[in-house]
DNA sequence: TTGAAAGCGCTAACAC
DNA sequence: GTGTTAGCGCTTTCAA
């Protein structure tokens, strides 16, 4: 093609890859011919013959969910710096389609893969994918242990949310949990269940286990709430259950932080809006999905020691006025 | 390397393609062959000898605003039934930026491009582009208009919005605009003064421009409702200004609606969390996305007329308690 | 219905 | 420093 600049194929490719020895004159008219005749470096070729593209593959299981927004935000940031594209996967929360989207990267040839796992084990998934191809998995464990995995200590968030709602007063501090199935379900619940126990016995009643969405939160909240003996406070394990919840204490005419302080999970960009604002449990996502490329990054460039690694993140309460009696002095 | 199921490439290639004209009995001894040896075909190199890929790229600017997540949620679901893998690049409202991207579409040989332009004109980066690739623009049109559009009739909604205030007896009604070089900025201020100036004429006091971002908006909202002859009403023009005029309206301590008439723009997933809850100019972003997949998976299949088609889509006023002097009734 | 062979656009050995 | 050339793994004529 470009080789109407009088030179060979090689030198307009080493051209096109900064390669140091070629001379400066003819490095000259190429990159003339190159943009007089407005080529364009076909990458498919390229990553045919190198045998590697320039792809991760970012699986998560709902788009529209703040967490995993922040979470691509950070992603991609790295991604950019380290000249990745990123192809973004859903899954859905379902196995079937979490195979899928795998199975389209192991085919892409993607030089690295990040997922949220929705599959319980890790072989569920890796065989899948060719050997050379590494994972990171973000913020949902596998029952295997054997990858790469970046995440963020629910275990303590939970437990500082909960243990501050001791601290003010609360007497009755329900939980509004997810699935027990998941790791984040499981690992926050167990942390209410560190801090109500370190304060007394935990009591079953104030405990609701659903599904990490929106209406799921409302309808255990309205449940809990009703109950003959209510809660007088509640801490919600995610931010669409703490929206709904927060949807069913307005209809139901329960005032915070009086008739019941509650402690919401995740940062909610709303959050200072509401009256009185809402104590959250903030995780950094955009740090974690920076730290997950960082991981593959190095994975892709080959220079890490071969064992996995597990990189924790420390969760940040941050109190607001919907959890504490006197009201909260105000931070700058 | 399925050959050792004692048959040619070529009939590897052939079932794979779903090709009907293969012997039954061959077809078993090659499927059986791929799944012993756990082969996946390259998609690489098959996208090189067939000149084309199966991937699109969507080019955006803000990952982390709930109308490109509602966007990106569309394109994909779309995407996915086509066939397609969507490419996610970030072009931060930059125009160097999204030069790039769409560089990097190029060499990558999308089967198609579809974006929410920062560039003012289409020249700015469809010369860009292979000549080849379709693209379709989202949201924002440009000055040239030989490309297919997908958009929402903003003007429409900003006076649906505005009347809609002025209906309810608020007299001297303010709008905090984005900026007036963005189409969506020009067009939803367009709806604005139509309204106010079927009403009577426009108070140049009343009109803020910003820059679509939440302090904007929060700056906005003191600005305005500092001055001497401050509104009665305000609507605002996305989805981040308007979260920082609430909160400049809680911090001034003005009530919604009695001292305040508010309209936002955008659904807000808690809008009706807020006390009262918010009146805004619902988009169908989600529909806003399909059209756009549809538009461009039919160009991809080349099943289309030549010259450039444009989609409006129509927006939607949803009142609630923010804007009626007189209690809204509840709606089930 | 099948196989042999060409070739997609590029990079990397190797020879000069 | 530079050019020649082989091939990356696939699809697709073309001939059998």
């Amino acid at each position: 093609v470009a080789e109407a600049a009088g030179v060979s194929v090689a030198t307009v490719s080493r051209v096109l890859n900064h390669q140091p020895q070629v001379d400066p004159a003819r490095r000259e008219r190429v990159l003339e011919a190159i943009a007089r005749l407005g080529y364009r470096r076909d990458a498919v070729a390229r990553n045919l013959r190198r045998r590697s593209t320039r792809v991760w593959g970012l699986v998560i299981s709902d788009i529209q969910n703040p967490f995993f927004t922040a979470l691509i935000r950070g992603v991609q940031d790295r991604a950019e710096q380290e000249g990745f594209a990123v192809i973004l996967l859903n899954s859905d929360e379902d196995t079937d389609r979490e195979r899928r989207c795998l199975e389209l990267m192991a085919e892409e040839r993607a030089a690295g893969v990040l997922i949220s796992p929705a599959s319980e084990t890790e072989s569920a998934f890796r065989p899948l994918l060719d050997p050379a191809i590494p994972v990171v998995l973000i913020d949902r464990s596998t029952t295997d242990r054997d990858v790469d995995l970046v995440r963020i200590d629910n275990e303590r968030g939970a437990y500082d949310g909960t243990r501050h709602l001791l601290e003010e007063g609360y007497r009755r501090v329900a939980c509004i949990s997810g699935p027990l199935h998941t790791t984040t379900g499981r690992t926050r619940f167990e942390g209410y269940r560190r801090a109500v126990e370190e304060a007394g016995t935990i009591d079953p009643d104030l405990v609701r286990h659903t599904d990490f969405k929106t209406p799921g939160g409302h309808e255990a909240a309205i449940d809990l709430f009703r109950s003959p003996s209510p809660p007088d406070a509640v801490i919600v394990m995610n931010n669409l259950m703490t929206e709904g919840a927060l949807t069913a204490l307005r209809d139901l005419g329960l005032a915070m932080p009086g008739d019941v302080g509650v402690v919401g999970f995740d940062e909610l960009s709303w959050a200072a809006l509401l009256d009185p604002p809402l104590t959250t449990v903030g995780q950094p996502v955009r740090e974690l999905g920076l730290a997950a490329a960082d991981l593959l990054a190095r994975r892709c460039a080959g220079d890490m020691e071969d064992h996995p690694r597990t990189v924790t993140l420390a969760p940040r309460l941050v109190v607001r006025g919907s959890s504490t009696r006197v009201r909260a002095p105000h931070h700058r």
